[in-house]
DNA sequence: CATGAATGAGCTTTCATTCAT
DNA sequence: CATGAATGAAAGCTCATTCAT
C-alpha cells in the first residue's frame, strides 16, 4: 500500500502500483535538472518541470518550499555526484605523468559525458552565485581532485619529473577551464570557427593537445 | 507631443530636444545588452529593456521584430566589438615570444573588462546556438587573433624559438578558454575554492600562470 | 479572502456564500456563450468573458485550457441543448401533415427565441469547422430531428398522403435553411430590402409561406 | 512615371516598374476582401491587409479612412459585384419554368462559386449590418434578381402554369436561403451530418431538390 | 501625393505561488 | 501525508491609429 510515499505516475489506489520505480521528489528533482539545464532557470517553469516528472506544481511547494529550493537541490545533487565520480577511480601509483593523464582524461570524459553539469553551473554563475551561497552544505564541496593533483606533483617532484613550486590548484584549473571550456561553449566555437569541434576527432585530438600542455607545464626538460 | 521621447534616426521635432545622445534603436541595444548580460534570456524582459532605455516595448518591435531578433543583433554587435578590438591593436613585431604575450594580455584583460560578452556568449550557448546560426553574417565572424597568433607562430619557428607543428587553432583555444573560465566561472570558483579568485593579486597570479602555460607549450627547450 | 467570487464545484468557504447560485465554471460558460455570439470567437476577449462572468480571466485557463477550449465547450453546450429540446417535444401522433408542420414550427420558433445558436454556427462555419471536428463528442451530434421527419414521411407515404421517395434529410435541410437563413441573414436582408423583416407579421407571413412550401414537396396532388 | 498612381510592390522609382498590374488601393481591396471572407472583421488585421496588398498599414488609412471604412467599401464591391453578375445573365423568355430553373441555377452556383459573399454578409450580419447602413448607396443594393423572378411569375401566372398570388420575394427568399444555407453551413453540417454535403454529386442532388421544391411551390396541379 | 516613425491600449497566455481541507 | 482550486502579476506580442513632414 506504500501510503506514505509518494509515487510518480497515477494515484496509488488500492494495491494498485505496487511497483514504484522513482519517488515523487526523486523524480522531480530528475525532471529539474533536465529542465533547470536545458533552458535555464529563468527558462524552466514549475510547470513544466512538475508535468515532466509526472506531477503537479503543489509538490514542488510541498517538498522543496519553492523554486529556488529546488534549484538549489538540484545544484547540491550534481555536485555531490561529480565529487563522487572524483572520488570513486583510482589513478596510478608511482607514476606521476600517467595519473596526471589519467585526472585530466577523467575530467574531458566527466565533462563530455555529463554536460548538464555544465550548463547548470554557466546557469548558477549567470545568477553571481547566489544559490550555491544559500546551500547548507557548500563548505564540503571543494573538489578532490585538488588533492589528488597535488600529491601527484608532489610525488613527481620528489622524483625529479616535475618542477617544484607548481601549485596544484593552478594545474587543476588549468585541467578544468580547457576541458570545461570546450564543451560549455561548442555551440558558439562550432559557429565563429566554422567547424564542428565535437567529432569524435576532434574530441579526441583536443585531449591530447591539452595532456601535451599540461606536461608541459610541470615537466622538467 | 511626447517631447521626452527621443527619436530614432531622423530629424527630431521642431527644434526641440535637439542635442539627441542616442537613437531609439541604439538606446534600446545598450539596454538589451545589459539586461540579457544580467538576466540571460528569459530573465530579461522586453519590458525592462524598453523601460531601460526610456523607450516602451512597442518599439522594439518596431525595430527588431521580435525578443529574439533584439538578441541577435545584441549578439552580433559584441562579436563585432571584439572582433574590432582585436583587429584594433598592434602587436611587437619581430619579438615572437613577447607578442604572444601580448596577445594573451589582450585577451585576459579583455574578458575581465567586459564580463557582458562571456555572459553573453554563455547564454547562447545555453540555447544551444540557435540565434547565432539566424544571423545574417555570422560567417564573418571567425577570430582575427587566430591569423594574428598563427603568424607569431610562424616567425618563431623561423628564427628557431618555437616548435614547429603547433596549431595557432589550438594555441587561440587554450588561451581563450583559461582567460574565460577564470572569469565565466569566477562565482561558484569562489564558492568551491573558498577563496576569491577575483582579487587583483589573484588575477594577476593566473594572468602569470597562463602566460606560463602557453609559452612552454610552443617553445623548444 | 476573495469572498466575493463563487467558488467552482465543492464546498464554499466557511459559511460564506452558501447560495451561490452558478459555480465559476458555469458562469465563465454563459459569459462565453453571450460574448462569442454577440462578437464572435475573435471579437470576443478572454478578459471580457472572464469579467462578465465575475471571475478572472486565469479561471478560464484553469478550467477550458485555452481560448479554444472554452469555444468548443460552449458549441457543444448549445448544440446539446438544442438537440435535447429536439427530443423533448411530443409531434401528433397519427396527423402527418400536422406534426411536419408542428416540426416547422418548432425550428422556426427555436431560431426565433436562440438567436446565439445561429450566430455561434456562423462563427464555426466561418472558421471552417475547425473547433467541432476536435469536440470529443461531436459524432453523437446528430440531429433527432431528422429521425422525427423520417417517420413522419414513412406515415403520410402509408396513407397515401405524401409522396414516396422523398428524403428525409432533404426536407429536414429545407426547413433548417429557410429558418435559419430568415435569421441569420436579417440584418442584411433588412438592409437590401429595404423593409424590416423581424415584424411579427413578417414571421408569421415566413412561417406560413414555408410551410406551405414543405407541404406542397411532399403532398401528393 | 505614373507619379500620381501608387503602385503595388516597390517604389516606383525613375522609370522602373513601368508595367503596374493592380494600384495600391486595388491591391488593398483585393487583399482585405481575402482578409475579411477569411477570418472575419475582428479577425483581419489592418497590418495583415496591407502586408498581403504588398503595402504598408498607413496607405488604409490614407485610401479608406479607417478599418471600418475600408470593410464598407469591400461589402459595397462584392455586393456590386453580385449585383451586375444577376444584371448580365439572360433568362429565357417566354418558358417561365426553364426561365426560373435558370435563376435557381444561376444562385447556386454563383454562391458556390463566390463564397467569400457569403463569409462577408455573415460577418456584417454578425455585427448586426452597422456597417452597410452606413454605406453611402446601400440604397440601391436591391437585388435585380426578384425583378426578374416578378416578371417570370407574371408570365407563368398569365398562361395558366403559376399559380397567382405568389409573392416574388417570397420565392427570392427561398431560392437564396436554401443556396446560401447549403454553403454557409458546409463546414458544420458535414460535421453533424457525418457525410461530405459538398461532393459533385451532393450540390448537384441538393440543385436538383430545390429546384423541385421551388417548382412545385409555384406551379398549378 | 505619399510615407517612415511612433504609440497607448489591448491581446492571449504563463508565471510562481497560496488557500483550504 | 497529500492535493484540487484558485490567484495576482507579468510575460511576449499585436491591435488600430496618429504624428509630422
Amino acid at each position: 500500500m506504500q501510503s506514505n510515499a509518494p509515487t510518480s505516475g497515477g494515484r496509488s489506489g488500492a494495491g494498485k502500483n505496487t511497483i514504484k520505480e522513482f519517488s515523487t521528489k526523486e523524480s522531480i528533482l530528475n525532471a529539474a535538472t533536465a529542465q533547470f539545464s536545458k533552458y535555464g532557470y529563468e527558462g524552466a517553469s514549475v510547470q513544466k518541470i512538475s508535468k515532466a516528472a509526472k506531477s503537479v506544481d503543489r509538490m514542488i511547494y510541498y517538498y522543496f518550499g519553492n523554486k529556488e529550493g529546488l534549484f538549489i537541490q538540484v545544484l547540491e545533487r550534481i555536485y555531490d555526484k561529480m565529487n563522487q565520480a572524483e572520488s570513486a577511480i583510482k589513478f596510478s601509483a608511482n607514476n606521476p605523468e600517467k595519473a596526471l593523464s589519467e585526472v585530466i582524461g577523467f575530467v574531458i570524459d566527466y565533462y563530455q559525458k555529463n554536460p548538464e553539469f555544465i550548463t547548470l553551473l554557466n546557469t548558477e554563475n549567470l545568477m553571481q552565485g547566489k544559490h550555491i551561497s544559500k546551500s547548507a552544505h557548500a563548505s564540503q564541496f571543494s573538489s578532490p581532485a585538488i588533492g589528488v593533483i597535488r600529491k601527484i606533483l608532489f610525488q613527481g617532484s620528489q622524483i625529479g619529473l616535475f618542477r617544484k613550486n607548481v601549485k596544484a590548484i593552478d594545474i587543476y584549473l588549468l585541467i578544468v577551464s580547457t576541458s570545461y571550456f570546450y564543451v560549455s561553449n561548442r555551440f558558439t566555437l562550432t559557429a565563429f570557427l566554422g567547424k564542428d569541434t565535437q567529432t569524435k576527432t576532434a574530441v579526441k585530438h583536443w585531449h591530447k593537445f591539452v595532456t601535451d600542455v599540461v606536461l608541459r607545464s610541470v615537466k622538467i626538460y
